[in-house]
DNA sequence: GCTCTGCGGTTTTTT
DNA sequence: ACCGCAGAGC
């Protein structure tokens, strides 16, 4: 054992070092944002292995792949690269799956089970309601889901489901007494196919540990010391996971910040951390309240915004850096104009402080607004990456690609089977799979053993179909004999040639189509470079198998990003946790949508909303931006728009409000005849804070109307190789004929007088004006 | 069985 | 505005 040396001990304060030496029994420490709490649990793990605790029975459960990945690289600096190799660390989820694949036999799963994502689980849902015949617009799938969801992070199985009378009363109050036999159904299939959905590999890690007390002795004495990072995040599956692994040694260290809780969305229960002190005795609580990430500003403007919350643990956040600049504030018209901000201040700052891309992320509540952003930074020509969303491996060329693999690897794999057994089209339509479906649980069989064995079965088929599934099965057998003697990267290259898919592919010439078939190359490229990783490491072999669980189980963020390129990151505020940036821009802050419109029912939810705010705020290193709009595009409409409640629960001591001159908002673009003039009048904007609605915009109608007429479909900067000049004849779409009178402002805002035929004189944005010379 | 088109739902967040 | 899906026509 490398022995570290005790002045690693000096890179911590005092607050920090009492976590680190605490020894055994449990602790909880509360960290504030930016307190250095990922130093923390490094050190401590540094510190159990140099004060002899054999690296092998620490166990550390993290948020993402990508903060466990970084932990042992800064505990390898610690202690060494080889004491660090036997940590198990990783999220809850990879590290459960790992020892799901160990014992599956005791739970009747093949060790090569498949990890279904939410995807496959929607689709194996409405699949099952439509085989019952239930009303798909009653029992719609996504519900179903995410109840379903909720009954496995609760504990709540299908048979305790059936005991419960309240569980099954509310499912028919609310029309949907065939809950239960879809939640049945369901965990039968899965269980069918060989797959467990993300909260299976929580829910049968229970059940393996709850049935086989040998199990769970056994992995009670492996991890003897236990770290829990985020834990306001954990479920209560999660919870009962800990709890039964620690309940022997109670060697439990959690770590986490209940201000932070922002997954309860998800079955994240905020009562594990608040209660943590009454689970386990004399628990030792620990606080770590100084921020070393923002400046003054931002960390006491953080914390106005926090004390409006009801339910939480106090502590005070507090930091000895420098005051810094004020938070700014602006309100933009449009979400095109928030974007455009946004873009043009990103370029100044980067001019002026000579900063990177990388300095610079944009954060909002939803993944559509990242659209406006894009449009604006692409105008820019600044480089930008975007997080989550549609993640690189849900694409549907890439999840076809991946089908066929899952196949091979577990032939019972429904989901994967439906997906690719015609695709590309060798001529097994719907009507056949709806068949195979049928016998397949008449017999018990899987979908696979059906289709091989339709003959046999004598389903009713022709024999042109027959030949067609027998060609299938055969072809994926032979993959699969195949696969043995290749790694993962050969057998998907192999497969990609051989069922032709990148030639079914160029049939679509689009720049679409092309990206697909450059994403596909991506995956086999990322398939190699797993492969290649994986034989440097002794422990994996580089299998397909390997490389698909960790596919299912990678984040957007894990996902590694070439560490040469430059770019402004954009991603929701979730993706944002655990994060830090120089200068963080939070875009969206109105009514509705910061806070959710669909949070604003409970307390609890607005104060999950405003615990999310704090989450995006604290981000920020040195400056923060927010900004809202007075009207966005939603669900494909301009609709009004208000300030978020939040902005007001700032101490306004912190904020330089940057609000527009009256002129400058609601000029109308154009016509203002075919309004009349009360909007005119109407238009003088009052400053924000006057909460009644004295501001008067044009309403969501007047102003598509106004888009529809000058600008067509979207907002364009004025066409370079066209210079209007007075007296010019010109061509509007909507107007015809016109002669120029006069043009005033530059840039954007140049606007010019055109007399049209029978339409009188039109002021015109020329940005907005499809203009064509006549 | 395949392909095109129109309709409907979507937008809260993710392992 | 956009995407995916269902239904109709081939």
């Amino acid at each position: 054992m490398k022995k570290v040396s005790e002045s690693y001990l000096n890179a911590l304060n005092e607050a920090q070092k009492l976590p680190v030496i605490h020894k055994e029994g449990p602790l909880i420490i509360i960290a504030g944002a930016g307190s250095g709490k990922t130093r923390v649990l490094t050190y401590r793990i540094a510190h159990l292995m140099s004060s002899g605790i054999d690296s092998f029975s620490i166990l550390a459960l993290t948020f993402t792949n990508k903060a466990a990945r970084e932990m042992k690289g800064r505990i390898a600096k610690l202690v060494g690269e080889s004491e660090a190799k036997n940590l198990w660390m990783g999220t809850f989820h990879s590290v459960f799956a790992r020892i799901l694949r160990h014992e599956s036999d005791k739970l009747g799963f093949p060790s090569n089970f498949t990890i279904y994502d939410t995807q496959d689980s929607d689709r194996l849902i409405s699949s099952i309601i439509k085989e019952m015949g239930l009303d798909k617009d009653i029992y719609k799938y996504k519900q179903i889901r995410s109840r379903i969801s909720a009954f496995k992070n609760s504990l709540i199985t299908v048979k305790a489901y059936f005991n419960n009378t309240d569980l099954q009363e509310a499912d028919s109050m609310s029309k949907r007494p065939e809950m239960g036999a879809i939640y049945k159904e369901y965990v039968n299939r899965c269980f069918k196919a060989g797959a467990m959905d993300f909260d299976d590999l929580l829910l049968r890690t229970n059940e393996l540990l709850n049935r086989h007390p040998d199990v769970l002795a056994k992995y009670q004495e492996r991890f003897r010391y236990i770290l829990v990072d985020e834990y306001q995040d954990t479920n209560h599956s999660q919870y009962l996971i800990v709890r039964a692994l620690s309940d022997r040694f109670q060697n439990i260290c959690v770590v986490g910040d209940d201000a932070q809780s922002i997954y309860a969305f998800r079955g994240a229960n905020i009562n594990n951390i608040l209660n943590f002190q009454k689970d386990y005795d004399d628990v030792a609580m620990y606080r770590l309240e100084q921020n070393y990430r923002s400046t003054k500003t931002i960390v006491n403007a953080a914390n106005s915004i926090i004390n409006h919350n009801k339910t939480k643990i106090d502590k005070i956040v507090w930091t000895s850096n420098a005051e810094g600049s004020l938070i700014q504030l602006n309100r933009l018209a449009t979400d095109a104009e928030e974007g455009r901000h946004v873009a043009s201040s990103i370029f100044e700052f980067k001019m002026q402080e000579q900063l990177k891309n990388a300095d610079f992320t944009i954060l909002y509540r939803t993944n559509a607004q990242s659209r406006a952003m894009e449009d604006a930074l692409r105008k820019r020509d600044i480089p930008y990456r975007i997080y989550g969303g549609l993640s690189f491996y849900q694409r549907k060329e890439i999840k076809d690609v991946l089908a066929y693999l899952r196949l091979i690897v577990n032939p019972k794999d429904e989901e994967s089977l439906k997906r690719v057994i015609n695709y590309p089209a060798r001529g097994i339509g719907q009507t056949t799979v709806d068949k195979l479906v049928v016998n397949a649980k008449q017999h018990g069989l899987s979908l696979f053993d059906t289709a091989f064995n339709a003959k046999e079965l004598g389903i009713p088929l022709n024999s042109g179909t027959l030949t067609k599934l027998s060609n299938f099965t055969t072809l994926i057998k032979r993959f699969q004999i195949e696969n043995e003697g290749l790694n993962a990267f050969e057998i998907a290259d192999l497969i990609t040639k051989k069922i032709g898919l990148v030639q079914e592919l160029k049939k679509d010439a689009t720049p679409e189509g092309i990206t697909r078939i450059e994403n596909i190359e991506e995956l086999l490229n990322g398939m190699r470079d797993f492969t290649e990783g994986q034989q440097e490491l002794a422990d994996t072999s580089g299998s397909l198998s390997e490389f698909l669980e960790d596919v299912s189980l990678a984040t957007d963020l894990d996902k590694d990003d070439d560490p040469n390129s430059d770019r402004v990151a954009l991603m929701t505020i979730h993706l944002a946790k655990g994060l830090e940036f120089p200068y963080v821009y939070i875009v969206g802050l109105e009514e509705d949508l910061f806070p959710s419109a669909l949070s604003l029912n409970t307390r609890l939810e607005l104060e999950e909303e405003r615990r999310l705010f704090y989450v995006a705020l604290t981000r920020a290193k040195e400056r923060a931006f927010l900004s809202y709009t007075l009207s966005r595009y939603r669900w494909g409409k301009l609709i009004d728009a208000e300030p978020s409640r939040f902005i007001e629960e700032i101490d306004p001591q912190y904020i330089n409000k940057i609000i527009p001159n009256d002129n400058y908002q609601f000029k109308p673009l154009v016509d203002t005849s075919i309004f009349g003039d009360q909007m005119m009048e109407k238009r003088n904007l009052k400053p924000i804070y006057t909460k009644e609605k004295t501001i008067t915009n044009p309403t969501p109608s007047q102003l598509t109307k106004l888009r529809e007429i000058n600008i067509g479909k979207t907002a364009a900067s004025v066409p370079d190789n066209f210079v209007l000049k007075e007296g010019m004849e010109v061509e509007h779409a909507r107007f015809g004929c016109g002669i120029v009178k006069s043009i005033e402002g530059i840039g954007n805002d140049k606007k010019a007088a055109i007399a049209f035929k029978g339409f009188g004189v039109k002021n015109l944005l020329l940005r907005f004006a499809k203009l064509k010379a006549k």
